[in-house]
DNA sequence: CTAACAGCAACC
DNA sequence: GTTGCTGTTAGG
């Protein structure tokens, strides 16, 4: 075993593959599967960072194999496990192993120095009591206080003693001293017992009898699934060194769970997401790599710490469209934990939804996942599907049906709350002109302008182009007849404040999620004394609704009905049912539609009937899951040379035997300086575009073609 | 004749 | 990505 096959930290697609090195005598045994080691490259030797994959005994490449210089870690910083997730996400997303490895080790340093990678690894640095001497200073003391109770990290030390004098003086007396984490340890590692909580859905997953695929619950959010995890996480703790996973779709259920468990559980369970900083970000990856946090709650990219003895891992709310990532590589979790499972049949991996997804049927019929029969029901609010031609047609022009407005007035009267989905922010979706049908439109993206009161300005959703509103059409220089069309947020709020002057009217949009100050403010909003609330799809991502929801309103149903992608009818309906359970309150859901025969809404009083007209349409048109659909995005600074790569591109494919498709329109990607068009492929064996790109790579002269391509394979949601 | 430079292939 | 080799060409 004197060779490594290692793949370098590098970003190009033509060296994408592995290289041989040679051990030399001093590292023989040393140099483990997963460990990050620096080797020469190419001509000038430069210096390299690169993960060993595999060890063997010789090297196809005989006397031209070069030695590994030096070791990196002490310890892999990838699993065997994890290297072969790696290699299934850079095969089935068509990435570079790179930019899969970097998923796993984005913890993980490394330093870049005048000579190349120094080899490096950070650790935290800990303190314990030496020596345990009174002391006279009222800081120093505190210190020894704290030391007395347990060893506590450089970090925690600094804040408590808010110097760091005090702490080097006590250093100097030999009192107490400071220790690398990565090498001594100290935790309380104590597990508490409980009483076990009762969880109706944990005794069902007992009494299934357990297969080797993922489980399938279909069980509404709140209470049940609480119970549920609480008591997963219970269990997982009485055993020896078991850890539990419990993904969830975004960081507001993790200052919720937090809340919840800190008290109950301690430090054997973490909390994790994108935000934390890169020191939290790597404390947390050392404790779960040394098995001392035990249950990790996290969103996405929990999945990719190093566990080592990975018991569970539960997926809330799977159909989430959080959980696939819209950058490259283009990976979703659902996918990649399945995937887990079938490479490590001990983990138990439990996939939970409240309204069933197309996917989830299609797994469950196939076998591939077990669904656990569920103890609760959806809720049973009723549905009212208006027909707003027919409304039209009597002679209401308003955007409210008469029905939904005598609803509306009583709740108001009663003193119950009303909640309106209207999905188009700002005032208006475009800006109009009845004299001479002139449109405002982006010069870049081809679509229409919408319209923001506030400050009088019209704006691209796609890019960031705006245009001042002046109120005189450019085309005709009339200002009569020029002016804003359609129904948007502000403008809803505008009318109702209107005709409810004495009632508290909220809004709630993407604004409201943006960064986590906005969010805490739009929790607290939430909660304040409202009758009316009107809400973009950012409605679904609070769960902290007052009682006394009775109605919701769908104003326009056909904005999620027809959005062009291929998922928006389960998206919609999964949406619309979602609603029914914003609060166990909700009475009833009013969804006003111009085409009330669509089977989306003819679904949402008989769910048999959507699923079978929704997998119809997928089988029909070779749809996920039932065929492949790749999305290829190219990028590129001029639009000119963007398209003729994209029509290269297109070409190729073609001559690769796929159904290949392209969008004509180039789009200004929003905040950079940057254009992109699209190109569509269908498969039914996703292998035939892998072998097709891998040929282009190889073959096709490449050299001209400048743009960048992400690749996302089969899309859930856009 | 050289210097400059793009085009290209290999990197273990 | 980086490096160095190759063929081409402008300039003297």
């Amino acid at each position: 075993m004197r060779i490594a096959e290692v793949y370098l930290r590098q970003k190009s697609k033509k060296i994408d593959r592995p290289f041989d090195y040679r051990i030399p005598d001093r590292l023989v045994g040393q140099v483990k599967k997963g460990m990050r080691v620096v080797v020469p490259f190419g001509k000038g030797n430069k210096r390299h960072e690169a993960f060993v994959l595999a060890l063997k005994g010789d090297s196809d490449f005989g006397e031209s194999v070069k030695e590994i210089l030096e070791i990196i870690d002490l310890q892999p910083v990838l699993s065997e496990a994890q290297i072969k997730l790696c290699q299934f996400i850079q095969r089935y997303y068509g990435c570079l192993f790179y930019e899969a490895l970097v998923l796993f080790t984005a913890p993980v340093k490394s330093i870049v120095t005048a000579e190349g990678i120094k080899a490096y690894q950070e650790s935290i640095r800990y303190y314990r009591l030496l020596k345990d001497e009174a002391v006279r200073g009222s800081v120093q003391k505190r210190i020894m206080a704290l030391l007395r109770e347990s060893d506590i990290s450089r970090e925690a030390l600094v804040a408590a003693a808010g110097n760091t004098a005090s702490i080097r003086n006590l250093e100097k007396k030999r009192l107490i001293e400071s220790y690398d984490e990565a090498l001594a340890l100290s935790r309380n590692m104590s597990v508490p017992t409980w009483e076990p909580t009762e969880s109706d859905l944990y005794d069902c997953l007992l009494a299934t009898n357990k297969g080797k695929v993922p489980l399938y619950i279909r069980c509404p959010k709140g209470e049940t699934r609480h119970a549920f995890y609480r008591r997963m996480i219970e269990e997982t703790l009485q055993t020896k060194e078991g850890q539990l996973l419990l993904i969830v779709a975004e960081n507001n259920y993790i200052t919720y769970y937090r809340k919840a468990f800190t008290d109950l559980f301690g430090t054997l369970v973490s909390f994790y997401h994108g935000g934390l900083s890169q020191k939290e970000r790597y404390r947390n990856y050392q404790e779960i790599a040394q098995g001392h946090v035990r249950v990790v709650i996290g969103t996405r990219s929990a999945f990719f710490l190093p566990f080592r003895h990975l018991d569970h891992i539960l997926l809330d709310e799977a159909n989430d469209p959080s959980y696939a990532v819209p950058h490259m590589p283009k990976y979703d979790i659902v996918t990649l934990a399945s995937r887990w499972q079938e490479d490590n049949p001990h983990t138990n991996v439990v996939l939970l939804e409240e309204v069933q997804g197309i996917r989830s049927v299609k797994n469950i019929e196939e076998k591939r996942w077990q669904e656990i029969p569920s103890p609760e029901n959806l809720s049973q609010s009723k549905i009212h599907v208006v027909d707003m031609m027919q409304e039209m047609r009597r002679g209401n022009l308003d955007f409210m049906s008469k029905a939904l407005r005598k609803k509306l007035e009583k709740n108001l009267e009663t003193g119950q709350r009303t909640v309106f989905l209207l999905n188009a922010t700002g005032y208006a979706n475009y800006v109009f002109c009845k004299e001479c049908g002139y449109v405002e439109k982006c010069p870049d993206c081809e679509v229409s302008f919408k319209y923001d009161k506030a400050n009088a300005l019209m704006y691209c959703g796609y890019c960031d182009q705006t245009k001042e509103f002046t109120g005189t059409c450019p085309n005709c220089h009339q200002r009569k007849g020029y002016g804003p069309i359609g129904l948007g947020i502000d403008r809803l709020m505008e009318i109702l404040k209107k005709r409810y002057p004495e009632h508290e009217v909220l809004t709630l949009d993407a604004r409201d999620t943006q960064n986590s100050k906005a969010y805490r403010l739009a929790m607290e909003k939430i909660q304040s004394d409202w009758q009316i609330l009107i809400g973009s799809s950012t409605l679904l991502r609070f769960f902290n609704y007052p009682d006394h929801i009775a109605t919701v309103g769908v104003l326009l149903a056909d904005i999620e009905l027809n959005r062009g992608h291929y998922t928006a009818s389960e998206q919609a309906y999964r949406f619309f049912n979602l609603l029914r359970t914003l609060t166990p309150d909700v009475e009833d859901v009013w969804v006003q539609t111009h085409q009330p025969e669509h089977y989306v809404l003819k679904g949402l009083e008989k769910p048999q009937s959507y699923y079978q007209e929704e997998i119809a349409f997928r089988k029909l048109l070779r749809y996920p899951p039932y065929g492949n659909l790749i999305q290829m995005m190219i990028f590129g600074k001029q639009p000119k040379v963007l398209l003729k790569d994209a029509g290269k591109l297109y070409e190729w494919l073609k001559e690769e035997g796929l159904e290949c498709y392209r969008s004509p329109n180039v789009m200004r990607i929003r905040g950079r300086d940057q254009f992109k068009t699209t190109l569509m492929v269908k498969t039914e064996k996703l292998e035939n575009f892998h072998k097709a790109m891998k040929t282009i790579v190889d073959k096709r002269e490449t050299y001209g073609f400048t743009s960048k391509v992400s690749i996302d394979v089969n899309p859930l949601y856009g």
